[in-house]
DNA sequence: CGGGTGACTCGAC
DNA sequence: CGTCGAGCCACCC
């Protein structure tokens, strides 16, 4: 899948999670590669932490780190938000961390070329 | 315009 | 094996 060079990081980093399969996951880092930037894992976690500003929704739940360790759960309300929806979609998830994180690992890089 | 920021990552000790 | 530190770079104020 081809997408718009022209448009910021920002929301290239949008279009990518929300090409996130349902329970699937993704990392902050492939996200990054697959932009042609992996060194600019911090940003795609700043750019999510500011997904309520994207236009269109974007299932930032599904972006962990590349531990699977769910980092970015403080950041979505400060509750379980980020655990139950990734649960919901069939993801396992103990103590913050996706137990079958190899099984559910989606990498744009090689899923979406 | 310049400096600060961050939901990461990897290497060294 | 576990912990700590520094690099990284586009966007916001």
């Amino acid at each position: 899948m081809t997408l718009a060079k022209e448009k910021s990081f920002f929301d290239r980093v949008y279009e990518v999670c929300r090409l996130i399969p349902v329970g699937r996951v993704s990392t902050y880092g492939a996200i990054a590669k697959y932009i042609s930037l992996p060194k600019a894992a911090r940003m795609v976690g700043w750019a999510l932490n500011k997904c309520e500003t994207a236009q269109e929704y974007v299932p930032a739940h599904r972006v962990v780190n590349r531990t699977g360790l769910l980092t970015g759960k403080q950041h979505f309300g400060g509750s379980n938000i980020m655990k139950e929806l990734l649960q919901s979609e069939g993801i396992v998830i103990v103590d913050n961390q996706i137990t079958n994180f190899d099984k559910v690992f989606w990498d744009p890089s090689k899923e979406l070329q």
